[in-house]
DNA sequence: AGACCTTTATTACTTTCCCG
DNA sequence: CGGGAAAGTAATAAAGGTCT
């Protein structure tokens, strides 16, 4: 059940916090509108939660939590109790009183799956993009992709067989010697194939350009729109080669289409990894414009890559506008890894880690959408 | 009113990972 | 190795509802 209205008998100590956060403070304005997005959510809530049994810690409050911490990259859901604990600008940011006790760290862990299961991350995400005075800062006919690695929350040693996951793999010479034994890889053939992570087993082996070493990780894909360079949709998926080019079609697929509208030709700006034939073909079906990037690498034979871009796509000058806005997305990435926490995730498991990748994403364009709102 | 049911928070404990 | 930290899990307590 949720519990809604436990503070109102302690609201003379929630003025008090409130006054203590000053009437210009960033937060303020990120918070009006956080509120406003939970408002929309709330029948939301009430599905996922029962009208029965003890009442629960309200998910907005759980929610504005979890937005504080990856404001102020709290480390993790303990730590950002303790803060929450003494932290009075945090405690106004979630709605506690001065006086309320803080809840149990492993609440999170507890109602992860219930606000996984009802999407929430993605419809707040939504929302937040859904109000009036936000819409007047995206673009709805200029867009990017890209994507990046997420290191998983599991280490090369958990990389085993997957016949036999207690197995030390080939390595028979030298039984395992307690916990965290040395593991030698040297000569042992491994690949997502035959191996998987006993520790998440959705984590992928990867490796992003030759020369670099593989990671076990997931890969986060953002599609942001080009006039603020908001964060528009996110997506996590395992690591792959096809991954990159299959989230940038699903995220345009479900791009919500404006109330009876019909659907306005769109360009999608993208570096040269998606400089690929089926690709541009499929994004040519959907009456968007391929400003995808040249991949003009010179192969083995000397002779430079074959593109599918061509002068018809490149001599408008659209394409070089595109490609110069495109590369904004990497501060989102930016933002989302060092500040968001998201470099390597704690969490397992490709829902889970999803979940907390479109939530941060969402905490980006929260930073950001005050700021970009003042300017006009 | 009180036995009993459902749901959720909390507690206590386990597993896993990381790093010096 | 060993200790610290965090997530996960199972058992239990708490809160509220329903049925008789």
């Amino acid at each position: 059940m949720r519990g809604e209205d436990r503070e109102s008998g302690a609201l003379f100590s929630y003025v008090s916090c409130e006054a203590r956060v000053p009437g210009d403070h960033p937060l303020r304005a990120i918070r009006a509108i956080v509120d406003e997005a939970l408002e929309v959510l709330s029948p939301e809530f009430e599905r996922l939660y029962s009208k029965i049994g003890r009442p629960s810690i309200p998910p907005e409050k759980l929610l504005r939590a979890l937005l504080v911490q990856a404001f102020y990259s709290v480390r993790s859901e303990r730590q950002l109790m303790e803060q929450l604990d003494y932290n009075l600008l945090f405690r106004w940011f979630v709605g506690l009183s001065m006086d309320a006790p803080v809840w149990d760290a492993t609440v999170f862990s507890k109602n992860r799956d219930r606000l996984i299961e009802g999407a929430i991350a993605a419809k707040f995400l939504a929302a937040v993009l859904s109000q009036t005075r936000v819409k007047t800062l995206l673009s709805d006919e200029h867009f990017s992709v890209d994507g990046t690695l997420i290191d998983a929350w599991a280490s090369m040693k958990s990389f085993r067989p997957k016949d036999c996951p207690d197995d030390e793999g080939s390595d028979d010479t030298s039984p395992p010697t307690g916990r965290n034994a040395e593991r030698d890889f040297r000569g042992e053939k491994r690949s997502n194939e035959t191996h998987a992570s006993t520790t998440d087993p959705d984590a992928k082996l990867y490796r992003k350009g030759n020369g670099q070493s593989s990671r076990l990780c997931f890969m986060g894909h953002l599609l942001m729109e080009n006039r603020n360079a908001l964060i528009v949709d996110a997506e996590l998926t395992r690591a792959g080669g096809m991954a990159e080019r299959q989230a940038a079609l699903d995220m345009l697929d479900r791009r919500p289409s404006g109330a009876g509208a019909r659907r306005r030709r769109i360009t999608l700006a993208g570096d040269k990894a998606f400089d690929v034939r089926s690709f541009i073909e499929d994004l040519r079906e959907r009456a968007v414009t391929p400003h995808i990037a040249i991949d003009g690498n010179v192969r083995v034979n000397a002779r430079p890559r074959r593109t599918a871009i061509d002068k018809r796509t490149t001599r408008h000058p659209g394409y070089a506008v595109s490609q110069r806005v495109r590369k904004r997305i990497e501060e989102g990435f930016g933002w989302i890894k060092t500040t968001g926490n998201l470099a390597k995730t704690r969490h397992r498991g490709l829902e889970r880690v999803g979940w907390a990748f479109t939530l941060t994403a969402t905490a980006c364009n929260l930073v950001r959408i005050p700021k970009l709102l003042a300017q006009t």
